[in-house]
DNA sequence: GTGATGGCGGTTTTT
DNA sequence: CCGCCATCAC
């Protein structure tokens, strides 16, 4: 039934797309329109850094703003013949709004390359009249890839696919005076971003340790993500906050980045909704709206308020929109995400045409009526109901434990029957709530000599040297980057310490300028230290050699020439530390892999917005990952661990957020139990060592809500109950607990709830307490050196 | 201006 | 329990 696209052959198609006559000729009418397009982007042509061909882009703009003739019908079109009906209406539906309600594992990847290849085969757009918006970078290559698989292995080019940031950085480096920036603004990342605020809160005398910079920042970003600017706010509105002074701090980090020419990736956004809505600026808005005649976004149940409002203001041209997503499995409110968009879409869109794919063909009956058991528990939903052909499979097993370690091991142990069975290790995963959690599985399975890999962490561009490296060419290509040259100016130490780096801030401030022209300003003069001088006027010296190279020298000899002279790579190469060979190694490999781009300028716009998280892929590994990560992945197996009350769903969460904040979790459940094709395994421990101490944790709540027909119980002795119905109680699979003695918790159990409040009670891990509320076979017990703690009632023994 | 110790905080993550 | 940052001693 399921058919891929390679299956399909559109080779004899290949002559009717239009994109081959595009590009093979060059008409002079042509290059004259392109000259003047030049003059429309207002931009040189080093500044159009996202699309590998500039050639293409150019040729594109070039093209007449108008439909090519829809000359083709869609019975012409065999890629149509693999979809089922709801599918085949998504891609056929072009006009106007439509909404497509994708449920998890229901094609939606493949609708929406399906739509695309369509509306290019049928001549209904040219690509560059195409808007195509996705989350990830690695959502947008797949679609790349993909829809040029469905057009026989035709690349498609000039059209605008894209993260919301990359092609809002795009729009904006065209525009970037008429929000009062230079066409080369830096970007800065969050790491940059904290670093700015915290230096400015400093200034401030706003006391960092009570307000963590982190967080203040995280706030100005949610505000940003609501697109909402310093002076939409009220000067109260941070509260509290930074001793009530966030908005204040709000207003001069926005005036900081300007003098920095420097955006973050809100601002991405929201100098481009600023700019669009700006009367002014009509023209500007009323070509965009010519151009595209297309839109189409992917997972638009994850757009925050900012990027909803960017969609309205371009789509209100042609007002062809599609937007593909799940309200099921939205996951990111934390973020800024507003699933209330995806539930909003009829009356945002008037005359929305929605439609639901709700044939799932992944996983097997079991699993997916397991998930939909639990999703059905929460209320702001549109509500979809999954089925699919590929039979009822295994049920979704359910494991409790004793605690961390004794899930680990059982996790390790089905990994390893399963691998005996011929499953393959690449095929199976271990998702967690948080990333805490990797830790035990990685222990056992190093152990057990299981190879896996943790998905997450870590990314090449986030490492210590790698960020280094790049602050050096940051600031050769934009000395007003301030945050770079004040993370490498005495890195390697070349004995420009805190109190000269002030110095340089404080003639910066005063003078209005950046803390590069500080620096120049300063090095002569008799404000410094004799001392500091030296090394500051060395380094300009150098930055000024560094930059003069720019346009004559190839930017990845610039690269380790820059690395070299400045003494960081020998630094690394003297150190000692078992990190260092690792790290001159990754230097090589930046400077090896910038040559993949054109030039400094492309290149660190690849970085900041586009670079891949390159995890090497060796097969033979099972994965590691938190349910986050594992959104749009699939296995054959999965196991889903720590299903404790605190921990999933999360504590946090639920006191922060409330019923909101639990539905989420409810969907991150969903998500996670939707991942496996054949096999579902589900386990809670009863205790577990946090930040070093013991806690204990009763089943969550969402065990309870998974339908009993679809589960297949299996828990150790004693560790069944947890105020749950009737079939918590089948068992008898497992015999014997693991590790916890059992004599007296079956004994409290047989007797019941034998326990009433004032009862001394011993606990294996918490020792003595006294029981202060019992609720069914729950305990409150304040146990005398742990204090208050929920516990089952099977792991105390009355003390005499 | 640079190296050593204590205290505190600590979901989820992309751009 | 681990890692980061601030503070302190040179």
């Amino acid at each position: 039934m399921v058919r891929t696209e390679s299956n399909l052959s559109f080779t004899h198609h290949a002559r009717h797309f239009p994109v081959r006559k595009l590009f093979s000729g060059k008409p002079a009418e042509n290059r004259i329109k392109k000259a003047s397009l030049f003059r429309w982007i207002g931009v040189k042509r080093s500044s159009f850094v996202l699309t590998s061909g500039l050639e293409n882009l150019m040729t594109f703009l070039a093209m007449p703003h108008q439909t090519p003739d829809s000359t083709m019908r869609s019975d012409d079109c065999l890629y149509l013949d693999g979809l089922n009906p709801p599918q085949r209406e998504a891609v056929e539906s072009l006009d106007g709004p439509v909404l497509v309600l994708a449920g998890a594992g229901t094609g939606k990847t493949r609708v929406l390359t399906t739509r695309l290849a369509h509306l290019l085969r049928t001549n209904r757009a040219w690509p560059s009249q195409i808007l195509a918006v996705t989350f990830t970078n690695k959502a947008a290559q797949e679609m790349k890839h993909r829809v040029s698989a469905l057009l026989g292995g035709q690349t498609v080019e000039g059209w605008w696919l894209g993260t919301f940031h990359a092609l809002s950085a795009r729009m904006l480096r065209a525009h970037a005076g008429l929000v009062g920036l230079s066409q080369d603004f830096t970007i800065l990342d969050a790491d940059d971003q904290v670093r700015l605020i915290k230096s400015l809160m400093e200034q401030e005398n706003i006391d960092t340790k009570k307000w963590n910079p982190r967080a203040m920042a995280g706030v100005i970003s949610l505000w940003k993500d609501k697109a909402l600017r310093p002076g939409d706010l009220g000067p109260k509105d941070g509260g509290e906050m930074a001793d009530g002074r966030l908005v204040a701090l709000y207003h001069a980090y926005q005036a900081r980045l300007k003098i920095m020419n420097a955006c973050d990736f809100g601002d991405l956004l929201l100098h481009v909704i600023t700019l669009l809505r700006d009367p002014k600026n009509a023209p500007v808005l009323e070509q965009y709206h010519h151009k595209f005649k297309y839109l189409l976004v992917d997972e638009y149940q994850d757009t925050n308020a900012a990027q909803y409002l960017w969609l309205r203001l371009l789509a209100r041209g042609s007002g062809n929109i599609c937007c593909v997503g799940d309200d099921d499995q939205s996951i990111y409110g934390w973020r800024g995400a507003e699933v209330g968009n995806i539930l909003k879409f009829e009356q945002d869109f008037p005359g929305a045409k929605i439609i639901r794919l709700e044939q799932n063909y992944r996983s097997t009956g079991h699993i997916l009526n397991a998930a939909g058991g639990v999703i059905a528990h929460n209320k702001s939903r549109l509500g979809k109901t999954l089925w699919s052909e590929s039979g009822a499979g295994d049920k979704v097993i359910v494991r409790g434990l004793w605690d961390g370690g004794a899930e680990a091991r059982w996790v390790g142990e089905e990994m390893e029957r399963l691998r005996a069975q011929g499953w393959d290790l690449d095929q199976m995963a271990v998702l967690v709530r948080a990333g805490f959690q990797t830790r035990e599985f990685e222990e056992r399975f190093i152990q057990l000599g299981l190879p896996y890999r943790v998905i997450g962490g870590l990314r090449f561009y986030e490492r210590q040297e790698i960020r280094d490296a790049l602050a050096y060419l940051r600031v050769i290509a934009q000395p007003a980057d301030d945050l770079a040259l004040e993370r490498i100016i005495n890195t390697p130490k070349r004995g420009i310490g805190d109190t000269t780096v002030q110095a340089l801030y404080a003639h910066a401030r005063s003078a209005g300028v950046s803390l590069y022209e500080a620096a120049l300003n300063l090095c002569e003069t008799e404000d410094l230290s004799k001392r500091a001088r030296g090394p500051i006027h060395n380094l300009l010296e150098n930055f000024e050699r560094w930059r003069s190279l720019v346009s004559t020298m190839n930017h990845s000899d610039l690269a380790g020439m820059v690395l070299e002279d400045s003494g960081y790579l020998g630094f690394w190469q003297k150190e000692k530390t078992p990190d260092a060979a690792g790290r001159v190694e990754n230097l090589k490999e930046l400077v090896a892999g910038m040559r993949a781009f054109e030039s400094l300028a492309e290149f660190l716009e690849h970085v900041s917005l586009v670079l891949e998280n390159q995890q090497a892929q060796q097969g033979g590994q099972v994965s590691i990952m938190t349910l986050h990560a594992a959104k749009g992945l699939e296995f054959d197996a999965t196991f889903l661990t720590g299903w404790e009350d605190g921990l999933f769903p999360s504590q946090r969460t639920m006191d922060e957020n409330g019923m909101a904040g639990l539905e989420e979790e409810r969907r991150l459940a969903y998500v996670g139990i939707t991942r496996a094709r054949r096999r579902a395994h589900i386990s809670f421990a009863a205790n577990r060592q946090m930040y070093g101490n013991w806690t204990s944790a009763i089943p969550s709540r969402f065990l309870e809500e998974l339908p009993a027909e679809h589960i297949d119980v299996r828990s150790e002795s004693g560790l069944y109950g947890a105020g749950r119905s009737a079939h918590w109680d089948s068992s008898g699979a497992t015999p014997k607990p693991m590790s916890a003695p059992s004599t007296t918790r079956d004994i409290s159990r047989k007797a019941g709830t034998a326990f009433s409040s004032g009862t001394r009670v011993n606990h294996d891990k918490f020792g003595a307490g006294t029981v202060v509320h019992v609720q069914g076979n729950k305990l409150d017990i304040n146990f005398d050196s742990d204090g208050m703690k929920r516990v089952l009632d099977s792991f105390v023994e009355k003390l005499e």
